[in-house]
DNA sequence: GATGCATTTTGACACTGTCAAGATGTATTG
DNA sequence: CAATACATCTTGACAGTGTCAAAATGCATC
């Protein structure tokens, strides 16, 4: 028997103290080595140095453990694009630009949040945790109420606000998860291919 | 102890016949039911009539088998969507429009092999067989080739075909992704997104 | 100090994919 | 036809998973 499945667990005290942000961290910690398929329960109270079980006091299960994770990858995302949308300095093009750019660049910096953040396993079905829904939703609209701004001043076409924040935010998304899961092969070209959508998708000067 | 995990094989004959479609066929049938998350090995053995071990003999493990039943989705999908595009009843514009619509139908009626045929289960890593790409990469490619006729024939702009492929695939790779995973939470509405992508992308005759 | 509550642990269960060895049937070869 | 090779299938086993129930431990409050 492995030492590591028998090894007592020794700790200064008998509870945590805050082992709920403990898990937190252990879990991205253990996402970034080697992806979200190496995250178990059990791996994750081991790195925490908790028995197995423990973990579920403070998650009610696995999904509430990962629509945690994912909220907070929504706020620091959120607080980023708001930061840059906000910035006085720029023009409405190149708040354009750098929303994009910022979007993929994001997916591609952090695959591994990315995917738990928009993948399945967290959104399909009842799996969304109400926590989730509060910080994801108003960053979806968040998006269209960019989208809207640059139709009114012209960077882009279009009326319908909405419909065109579902489409150019799903050609970043698709972009993005062609890259994360592996179907683009060329990964070096993901630069010019946001170009291009960019291209695309901003009004001409005719 | 129930009587369907101790129950005893009783078949015509020692060997299956022909156990690998079987198991295919099988695979596909559970996978409609309830899901990919649905589909394990040993219930897809269980309903094949055959030991939990005997689908090792067909496919060298899981993955194996994933890729068979995706390879088969490109076939089929690749079918359609060149004898779309082969179609001389029809205009380049109107086959510009059944692509888009066809390309995001699809993925809406069949969203658990769509997700299979483009999740990352299958193409992170080295995980894709050398069957899946034989039969995916011509089907990339052939968008690739779609998308250039669009554009020496004027229906949508850029000279770059590659790149506007990789930015049209993504919109629509996206757009059905953010469906079938659960994020569009108004379904209904997907015809309308994927109408105001071609509007987005077809040269508008000014 | 005793009681209640939050936290943690141990034990258990039903799953999963996969390997190693053996059993069984089919095909091929002498 | 008999013997041998091979494909196929089964049984047994192992490590791993999420999760529940029950017991243990420590902290806080009356």
């Amino acid at each position: 028997m492995s030492p590591s499945t028998s090894q007592k667990i020794v700790r200064p005290s008998y509870h945590h103290g805050d082992l709920r942000q403990a898990l937190l961290r252990s879990a991205r910690q253990l996402i970034g080595e080697a992806g979200i398929d190496n995250l178990s329960l059990r791996r994750l109270a081991e790195r925490a140095g908790v028995s197995r079980t423990a973990p579920y006091h403070h998650f009610s299960d696995k999904n509430d453990l990962l629509c945690a994770i994912a909220a907070e990858g929504f706020r620091r995302r959120h607080q980023t694009a708001a930061a840059g949308f906000d910035d006085m300095a720029k023009t409405m093009l190149e708040k354009f630009h750098d929303y994009v750019n910022g979007y993929v660049q994001f997916a591609v910096d952090n695959p591994e949040e990315y995917e738990l953040m928009f993948g399945r396993s967290i959104w399909k079905q009842q799996n969304s945790t109400q926590e989730l829904r509060d910080v994801a939703y108003p960053c979806f609209q968040h998006q269209v109420d960019m989208i809207r701004c640059w139709q009114n001043c012209g960077v882009i076409s279009g009326d319908n606000a909405l419909r065109s924040a579902q489409v150019i935010w799903g050609a970043l998304h698709g972009i993005a998860k062609l890259y994360i899961d592996g179907i683009y092969t060329d990964t070096a070209q993901i630069e010019e291919v946001t170009h291009c959508a960019i291209n695309m998708f901003v009004n001409q000067p005719t």
